[in-house]
DNA sequence: CTAGATGATTCTGC
DNA sequence: GCAGAATCATCTAG
């Protein structure tokens, strides 16, 4: 009884209660069972030839069988399947998606240049922040790969250790192929929680630095010049009902070079701010609607058809009349 | 440095 | 889902 405590024991005492990273092949030398050119106390390698060769070893096998049987029928029912974790799936989509895992190239960028289109900016501006941010991000991404390949080293190297183990102690007690691959996958679910916690601080850190360099309130630019007249243009040309459609809509994104969303936010911000303050806008609705009037003039005398109105106005956002005080 | 302008986001109601 | 309203964060002119 105390052979078998001693060899169950010495399973048990080659487990790592810590992280992989506390485990070193150092403590071998105590465990139970070697591996190939592990050095052992003597007395202990004598004890254990002397065990081999008793006249009495393949009863106690015998015996050590029907033991283990009994209590491979008490474990049987405690087998349980490891279903593919959500939150590891979550982690390696957000990791694939921000380029970090998955292909070498292309993939970071194209993050990049989909954060920065979700920024709103042209796709030249910043080129210098997003050459950093790419920087940034594959400095992370190695990181990342490197870790990932020393757990997974660590977790391989520490398989082996412990398959080793058991096979050699298999000589001396009854251990089950089953029982083996029990115990990597144990093993292996140690190191993939391991996993898990360095994927979740590298998103972490991605997250952080999305934020930093992508945040699209840090990065907002005034549109220029010409883009901004462009969209005022329309504005006070369709006062009565200034809520371009969705052609519209892209029509002015394609000649201001910005997005849609962009578009949408301009006219919801110019909407509300000319309601609340009609005052302060007269002169440049003036502005536009004189410049509207020459255009469509111009227009109207190149084409010798006088017959189209300069302003399709009529109802909805009250238009600019033309007093000098600003005043409706 | 500051006030006002401006683009983006968030919340709410329809 | 869209528009209005409030608010935030940043830019810019003075």
């Amino acid at each position: 009884m105390s052979i078998l405590r001693l060899l169950d024991l010495s399973v048990v005492r080659c487990w790592p209660e810590e992280a992989p990273a506390q485990w070193t092949p150092q403590r071998e030398g105590e465990l139970g069972g070697s591996t190939a050119g592990c050095a052992l106390p003597l007395n202990f390698q004598h004890r254990k030839h002397a065990l081999n060769c008793h006249r009495m070893k393949p009863a106690l096998f015998s015996v050590l069988c029907e033991i283990k049987e009994k209590t491979v029928l008490s474990i049987r029912g405690v087998q349980e399947e490891d279903p593919p974790d959500p939150q590891i799936m979550r982690l390696d989509n957000m990791l694939l998606a921000e380029g970090v895992s998955g292909p070498e190239k292309g993939g970071g960028s194209a993050a990049a240049a989909a954060a920065a289109a979700a920024a709103g900016g042209s796709p030249n501006d910043g080129s210098i922040e997003h050459s950093d941010y790419r920087a940034k991000l594959a400095q992370i991404r190695q990181i990342y790969h490197s870790e990932l390949e020393k757990y997974e080293q660590a977790c391989s190297e520490f398989t082996n250790h412990v398959m080793n183990l058991l096979r050699e102690q298999s000589r001396t007690r009854p251990i089950s192929p089953k029982e083996i691959e029990r115990m990597v996958a144990i093993i292996h679910r140690k190191f993939s929680s391991i996993q898990m916690q360095l994927k979740q601080s590298t998103c972490e850190a991605v997250m952080i630095l999305r934020s930093r360099f992508l945040d699209a309130r840090r990065k907002r630019r005034n549109f220029n010049k010409q883009a901004t007249e462009v969209l005022n243009e329309y504005f006070y040309s369709h006062l009565s009902n200034p809520y371009p459609s969705e052609e519209a809509k892209e029509e002015l994104a394609k000649k201001c070079a910005i997005t849609v969303s962009q578009v949408s936010n301009w006219f919801g911000n110019k909407r509300i701010r000319y309601k609340k303050n009609i005052g302060k806008f007269q002169e440049e609705a003036n502005l536009y609607a004189v410049k509207t009037a020459v255009d469509a003039a111009n227009v109207s005398a190149q084409a010798s058809q006088a017959n189209s109105p300069a302003t399709p106005n009529s109802g909805g956002y009250p238009a600019p009349c033309y007093t000098p005080d600003g005043r409706l």
